[in-house]
DNA sequence: CCTATATATGAATATATGTTCACGTGTGAA
DNA sequence: TTCACACGTGAACATATATTCATATATAGG
């Protein structure tokens, strides 16, 4: 009975390079916040919440028009960025503020901007 | 006639804001740009890879014990990131050695590794 | 109290995407 | 040539997630 399996058990490459990267590789616990954060700016709608409160501080019903979507929609992904500590509200009677919460989100939106322009040129 | 739409016409609301936003906000094909990139490595899988290959260069089998998962499920992330230009690869008769393409790329993970301790202990 | 507005949210739906499965290609060895 | 292995890939399937829709909450005004 050939029990052939999907990781070829019978190794011939260097099996010490495995332990040796295994061992250095970050925690699942750690990969799961750095995906989650990386996941935060995977989409254009939330890189354009980020963009626009990091010039100023907006509501919803005025951030939902610069984004050209519904209230609920955006409503739904401020949730979100809330939840991963990246925005902060301030209430005014019936308008809700949101602003920016972590100075270090913009930073890495300009890093990579900054490379994908560089890169374009190659 | 009232058409009330989803977003709110009768705005009442700071609208040069909105104005003042809109235009510096990054373009269409810009966003998708930055957010592909992000897309990239918005998952724990993809974050190892880049991790294993930032310490050294690795065939695909070896890559997919170091990562826990087929040889075929690897592949495909590797096609991924090959088409994004972020790893590139080298062929030794069978065996196939990937490894990065972009430096930029382990800094961002650094960058976003740190950023996540230090909010930890807060 | 009644209405209108700003926002939040659960459920449903549509779509994107990761993984598996089956198979094809290319290479080295017997 | 025949076989085994390393790798790539399309299709199917499963899951995640963005958006819509309907509705709830809260607040201001009349």
């Amino acid at each position: 009975m050939k029990k052939q399996k999907d990781t070829c058990e019978t190794r011939l490459t260097d099996s010490s390079a495995v332990e040796h990267v295994v061992e250095r590789l970050s925690g699942e616990r750690e990969l799961a916040g750095m995906a989650e954060m990386f996941k935060a700016l995977a989409e254009p709608t939330r890189i354009k919440i980020i963009e626009a409160l990091s010039l100023r501080e907006l509501c919803v019903c005025d951030l939902s028009v610069v984004l050209g979507m519904s209230q609920s929609a955006t409503s739904h992904q401020l949730r979100l960025l809330r939840h991963l500590g990246l925005v902060r509200f301030r209430k005014a009677g019936k308008v809700c503020y949101y602003s920016l919460d972590d100075d270090h989100v913009s930073e890495l939106l300009s890093a990579v901007r900054e490379h994908n322009l560089h890169k374009r040129e190659k």
